[in-house]
DNA sequence: TGGTCGATCAGCT
DNA sequence: GCTGATCGACCAA
């Protein structure tokens, strides 16, 4: 199986977007390799895009793990209490990132299902199943993703991307929950993989 | 099956 | 003091 490297990410957070769909999301936690197939993901192309936190250049604490080199975590807290992961994509001073909406578990399900329902994967019921990871505040609790991940990276071996050659047919529409953003509320920017 | 609403915190004004 | 790249509980029908 190969892991993913720094050059994997260097590219813009669109044509990023459709690259990471189907990859694995891999996490070594106490030693326990958890994982999920990325199934849903939005861009967010920085400085034109009025709805990323970078637009117009914006340089916070919060956003300046985007500044940096690409294939770095950006977590960021929504709503008080849901974390959202994101992956710096493009380069140095170019602040985009593809922000992770969902993903479909495989290893480690034990300890997704105890994270989310604190109880093991077979005592989930078939909605619990479906509901481990399938949005941006779920799949951070399912995998252990919190602020204290902020600038991470994932050429490193504790959250890292691996290809097992997946190459799923993409899905488009506009992104969700930003409707704020006037034209840029618009942009198919959100892919998810098409559903037979 | 679908609408509304509260939780709760970082960043901005 | 307000608002948001969300979720799940609760209520009505």
């Amino acid at each position: 199986m190969a892991k993913l490297t720094r050059d994997f990410y260097k590219k813009s957070a669109i044509l990023l977007s459709k690259d990471l769909l189907g990859k694995i999301f891999v996490r070594i936690i106490d030693g326990k390799k958890i994982s999920c197939r990325i199934s849903e993901v939005e861009a967010y192309m920085g400085i034109l895009d009025k709805a990323a936190h970078s637009y117009s250049g914006k340089r916070t604490n919060r956003t300046e793990v985007m500044y940096g080199e690409p294939g770095f975590l950006y977590v960021f807290i929504i709503y008080g209490m849901y974390n959202c992961a994101n992956i710096v994509a493009a380069d140095v001073d170019i602040p985009e990132a593809v922000l992770i909406r969902a993903g479909v578990p495989l290893e480690g399900l034990d300890e997704m299902a105890l994270r989310r329902y604190n109880k093991t994967y077979s005592l989930l019921s078939k909605k619990e199943k479906l509901n481990l990871a399938n949005g941006p505040g779920k799949l951070c609790k399912a995998m252990g993703i919190d602020r204290t991940d902020n600038g991470e990276d994932l050429c490193e071996n504790i959250t890292y991307l691996e290809d097992d050659g997946s190459r799923p047919e993409i899905s488009v529409s506009k992104r969700i929950g930003i409707d704020y953003a006037e034209e840029a509320a618009d942009f198919l920017w959100r892919f998810y993989i098409k559903e037979e």
